[in-house]
DNA sequence: GCAAAAAATGAATCAAGTTCAAAATGCGAG
DNA sequence: CTCGCATTTTGAACTTGATTCATTTTTTGC
């Protein structure tokens, strides 16, 4: 059976291929310019041989996603290894994180956000959905350590909660604000200057409202942006 | 200039009625399945006139958004004029609102989530666009006056941040748990039962943490229960 | 080396949004 | 009243791009 090994393996290789190719399209063109056929043309390949790997475009479209999902995970375990600080500095980091992530890639961010639609999700393969889904797993496990952690250390209490309840509650204010800047105006229409310190004064609050100590102070601007410096610098 | 009058009032009719059918299709079948020339004929009229007034097919669908969000709106016009409740308690009484706003229009949800979506929100008018967001105006306002109210009242401090802000944070955290509800099977994969339970215990954990008095425990399920239910009787 | 199976091909198909030349209608002047 | 110009409406044709599938090519097992 070493045959059909080398040849999953050449399979998986052209997969790749197809992934990287688009990336650079995408990367040119934004991805509403990706087009199957040009795609294919572009490695060589048939338009047909496309769909032997991608059961329609959206699926193509969240390979992509589930790829880069990869990268995005990284910034998590780099947290996960950041071990000299306290647990809610190690919360507050993975926000930092994903804030930074997000900013350094904002058309793969605009692809996530149009896969979850359902126009695009419904018309992906279950596999596919399966394996983007499974991707949240190693997050989960990360941010529900430093949960563990801040409860092991006396830092917070679960109140009726379990661990990965309490870490959705910082992570749905990233993405809340994350999904009302996508909505291109609607920060200058409200007068929002600053939205990034609004959303790190936002989780500090949300930290404080849980109990997470120590505390801090959200209004004092000066040191949360010492702590997203000192965050920057010594893991990213 | 009675004519032109006339005229006016007419092509603002027909641009209802087509709003209306549109309303109708995808109650039946779902945006999705929304097609032009379908809907022009099912108005009687050529699709070259749909063309008329709405500059795409996303023109239209933002053009939906729109004329619900009126609906939407009404929801939070509805928590204005609950006067016998504290400010906090009115902020609570938005995200109650909002969420059952959301369940009793999913489809349209769905739609509003698509419409931000950059490849769609790009192929929309200028002007539409710019309506859209106007409708987030009234919005600002009646949040802004709730927490206005709250400091006057001495409940909580500025702290440094506009009432705008302010009110953004329990909003970024409805947006935030709306976009990951979007992500079908997510909340099953992490083993969260109840959504919306957490989200208003969220909701309150912030509150908590802005410092906005009176506080509530968010781990009393059975008081945020009864606030809940008191909202839904004596609001809506 | 050869048939059967598997994979690759890419031109043809299909779907749906958009356009635009022609037809219909409205309107004001003579 | 009616003629001609302007505006509006029409819907068939056009366009774009995803997807399919009959045909060809390659691989595999004997």
């Amino acid at each position: 059976m070493t045959t059909r090994e080398r040849r999953q393996r050449e399979i998986h290789e052209r997969e790749a291929l197809f992934l990287r190719a688009a990336e650079g399209v995408i990367a040119g063109e934004g991805f509403l310019n990706l087009q199957m056929a040009r795609l294919a043309e572009a490695c060589d390949y048939a338009t047909g041989t496309l769909y032997q790997h991608f059961s329609s475009k959206e699926d193509l479209l969240l390979a992509l996603v589930v790829k880069q999902l990869e990268a995005h995970i990284d910034v998590f375990r780099q947290v996960a290894s950041w071990r000299i600080a306290t647990p809610r500095e190690r919360m507050f980091a993975i926000v930092v994180g994903d804030l930074d992530f997000k900013r350094r890639h904002p058309e793969h961010m605009k692809l996530v956000h149009y896969v979850h639609t359902q126009a695009v999700w419904e018309n992906t393969s279950e596999a596919r959905r399966e394996q983007a889904l499974a991707c949240s797993d190693p997050v989960g496990a990360i941010v529900t350590a430093i949960v563990r952690d801040g409860i092991a250390a006396g830092d917070l209490s679960h109140g009726g909660l379990t661990d990965m309840e309490l870490a959705i509650g910082p992570w749905s204010i990233c993405e809340g604000m994350t999904a009302l800047k996508q909505v291109k105006g609607l920060f200058d229409e409200l007068g929002v200057e600053d939205v990034d310190r609004l959303l790190f004064r936002q989780v500090q609050t949300y930290l404080n409202g849980m109990g997470w100590k120590p505390f801090a102070d959200p209004a004092d601007q000066a040191a949360t942006d010492a702590l997203v410096a000192r965050i920057r610098a010594e893991v990213f």
